[in-house]
DNA sequence: TAACTGTTATGCATATAATATAACAGTATA
DNA sequence: TATACTGTTATATTATATGCATAACAGTTA
């Protein structure tokens, strides 16, 4: 497991965490029923509380993506393709939330910006 | 000005406010040099501190939306719309090319894209 | 039993958000 | 000039989110 992570960041400790273990699971860093780091392992190698990983691992049960048994430790959940297209999809619904804002607040109309994702979706075809 | 505010919302209200009255001003509800409501005025009609509408107002002098002046109040600040539109367009291309790559790497269809967006642009129609 | 796992409870520190209250300062006008 | 509007500033309080430290508890495995 190879982690990074910023103290100065905006993105909270936790979700940082969150982030680059759905990564390895995305990648195969992390494989199906890997055991990942232990919470106070992870704590002392990133030297933050173990109370911040678990914040973490329990926002990656929560989705799915891992599952934690008491005593044992935390494991990647057999891969379940659907959800990681759920994740990339929520990711896009995100983007187009943004877009949908900017577009609301500077008064540009639906099809401007149906015209703008003609153009890039389109442009290498 | 009609200001909807949500004290649910996990965007801060002052962050709302902002929002609403640059809306307002995008879409020339609010002119160029017109006078917005008072901090306290608005603060009675949306039943909240005049602390939050001084935050919000700072907020908006700080982008350069509006100018404030003590005893007299908050103006419009006359600016070249067409170029403010021009940079927010070039924003949401920014996202709808971060959108592409996600799609891309995710097997994504244009399809499921589209349906997105058609989604989320209508949601409150 | 020992040494790992995870869990829970408490308290503390900090930052952000939002409020209430009060006093102060500039502007316009009757 | 008095007053009624504007905005400004200072102080204190409350709530929530984030992150940490510590300690005790509980399950698993060798």
């Amino acid at each position: 497991m190879n982690i990074i992570i910023s103290n100065s960041s905006s993105i909270p400790l936790y979700e940082q965490i969150t982030q680059a273990i759905k990564q390895a699971i995305f990648s195969n860093e992390l494989k199906e029923e890997e055991m990942l780091p232990s919470v106070r392992g992870l704590a002392n190698e990133l030297k933050i509380s173990f109370l911040t990983i678990k914040k973490a691992y329990d926002e990656l049960e929560e989705e799915g993506f891992i599952k934690t048994v008491q005593g044992k430790g935390s494991f990647v959940t057999p891969k379940n393709l659907e959800l990681l297209r759920e994740e990339k999809l929520k990711e896009i619904q995100g983007y187009v939330e943004k877009i949908k804002d900017i577009a609301l607040v500077a008064d540009i109309s639906n099809e401007d910006v149906k015209e703008i994702f003609k153009i890039i979706f389109e442009e290498d075809k």
